[in-house]
DNA sequence: GACGGTACTGTGCATCACGCACTACCGTGT
DNA sequence: ACACGGTAGTGCGTGATGCACAGTACCGTC
């Protein structure tokens, strides 16, 4: 399928979820979303979206050498990044409720 | 909230959803979204997607005079139509899953 | 020392919801 | 007559954002 279009908006959730349950970089970042389902999400959104959440202030950011390739960019959640989750994880459900009421079937698990 | 982002994509199904249940005229669809709860939908948004979806061949059109006003374009929807909003009907609730898995809360309803 | 995996940046494009302006029809009130 | 508010539709321009693609750079292995 193609979630392009599904992903608008939600991404920024998705990411702040990640990264809120434990710090890390993109290139993991990007690999946790795909294992988590979210298949075809494109690298260049990922680091694009962290970059767009860090320039608002939702999250913190280190650089870390690495022994098996060049340095990480790491990328913690702070206080004003977790009320963004919260606040969009709250927009999602409500969202997500009406969506499925409207489309009157009941919700996968 | 904004729901403007997460719109995207599902709007689509969504006015599929509304339009299968019933033929309906835009103005009307409009009003039938927000009574369901997508309460910040803009017309203009719904009036391109109407025509989007008919100009994809999912969507039939037939104009009817209107005493209170001017003519009303009602749409209904065909077999192709039928097959699309299932297929957007089956990837929203994959997402919708994925999603409320990744944000870690129960679904609403 | 070419190759594949890792890791990040930057540019440009396509999609799509939306605001806004405009046209147009109707009934009611002044 | 005329303005006004509700109904109904079209078209234009803008903004947000996911993504493809190209480029840079580091590492280990064959």
């Amino acid at each position: 399928m193609d979630t392009t279009q599904l992903l608008k908006g939600v991404l920024d959730v998705a990411v702040l979820a990640v990264v809120a349950h434990e710090d890390g970089y993109g290139y993991d970042v990007v690999r946790r979303l795909r294992t988590a389902g979210l298949e075809e999400v494109g690298d260049a959104s990922v680091y694009g979206t962290l970059r767009r959440l860090y320039s608002a202030g939702a999250l913190t950011s280190y650089v870390v050498p690495s022994d098996e390739g060049p340095h990480r960019k790491y990328y913690g959640i702070n206080a004003q990044g977790r009320a963004t989750l919260d606040a969009h994880r709250k927009d999602w459900h409500e969202f997500a409720g009406t969506m499925s009421r409207l489309l009157g079937t009941e919700d996968v698990r």
